[in-house]
DNA sequence: GACTCGAGTTACCGCAAGTAACATGCTAAT
DNA sequence: ATTAGCATGTTACTTGCGGTAACTCGAGTC
């Protein structure tokens, strides 16, 4: 009852938890997202009930499991949004960090952002919503606050910030998403276009000659 | 067993079959996406398996309900993309079009983008993937038309138009989701921040004085 | 009048989430 | 040594939903 005594359950619980948690990443990265819990449960050589004594619930698994992810992808994003460098090479190497990692990991991607999917129709799978929304939610505010201490917006400043980390990080994610669908391009290209594109090339195009309208 | 019998049975399938969606979409928006196939056939005043053949499983009543609610604001995105006015005011126009769709009625957006939400933990709810994927991706596609169409973007234009369409399209989409959630903002300023962001502000904004790096 | 055919129903299957109640083994105080 | 307590684990169940099979009913056709 003593400390040391709680401490060494409270290791061996948490042990327990990653445990846990591998197993389940192995699962879903193996079956898709539709996994269930009787089959997490087995390659954890363990039974259902212990899984809902760790993790609360369904949600609660995916939680812990998308929040592994999520934390590790945010850590590699700041990086490369700390480096010291111009902004537009900061711009460039944060878009490339987060293309590459949903292109060396597609499954985890596509677990974090499209949690229902493959499998045959009517499965239910995770759900989506509480869950995917807080990692985009997550990029945005963290954007949001490298750009309201770094730029000089003139008044307003705070809420710009947030509006445009959101919609930078929608950009990325939206694109990279098509993008990792399709393969139309090297991520190079689609790098160098989305920078193009936050950097004012739209308004900056003429018109099309013979073009509709003006 | 002639063609005008045949017709007639048709269109009585067809009217069935639109006041099924209709019933059905309905239930959707009170009691939230993970509306049950028994709750909507009772709102319908019939049976399950009546549902099954008209729209196969789940997934297909969702497909179609989604059809129309996608069909009916691509369209009115198109009338404001097409609109006879200048760049910014028609870019303008398209978001707060967007973004005005999405206040009116957040209960079909969310159902739209975020099949499952509410409900108590382990509503399973529509599975999303295959179904909110095809509304961006089809957003998307139809701005990397129109910017392709109309403006002179040189070598690889349709490959830069299709960038920027979904990454236009993404951009709004996530900033829309934050923005329908904490409101910190008029629609009006929303609009306005992302404009500017598509301006080029975030390029041309100078550094803070006193912040880290360069 | 028997026959088809489409619309509809009841009653069921399978399966996954989540829970209760029971078993077992380790630590610790008496 | 014995026994109380607690974490860890199991089996076996309930509930609820997606999906289907098999039957019924009514209207029009030869």
């Amino acid at each position: 009852m003593d400390t040391t005594q709680r401490t060494e359950q409270q290791r061996s619980a948490d042990r327990r938890r990653r445990e846990l948690l591998e197993a389940a990443d192995r699962v879903v990265l193996r079956d898709g997202p539709q996994a269930s819990m009787n089959a997490i449960a087995a390659e954890a050589g363990i039974t259902k009930p212990i899984l809902y004594r760790h993790f609360g619930d369904k949600g609660g698994l995916y939680a812990a499991l998308a929040k592994r992810h999520t934390d590790a992808l945010l850590d590699s994003l700041r990086a490369a949004l700390d480096a010291p460098a111009e902004r537009r090479e900061r711009v460039e190497a944060t878009l490339d960090t987060y293309l590459a990692a949903i292109e060396a990991r597609p499954q985890v991607y596509r677990f974090l952002m499209h949690p229902s999917e493959g499998g045959q129709p009517g499965d239910p799978g995770f759900d989506v919503g509480k869950h995917s929304a807080p990692l985009l939610r997550r990029m945005g505010e963290e954007l949001a606050q490298v750009i309201e201490e770094r730029l000089d917006l003139g008044p307003g400043s705070q809420q710009l910030a947030r509006v445009w980390g959101h919609g930078i990080v929608g950009m990325m994610h939206a694109a990279g998403d098509w993008w990792l669908g399709e393969r139309p391009c090297s991520r190079a290209e689609l790098v160098g276009s989305l920078a193009d594109l936050l950097w004012g090339r739209l308004a900056a195009a003429g018109d099309k000659i013979g073009g509709p309208g003006f």
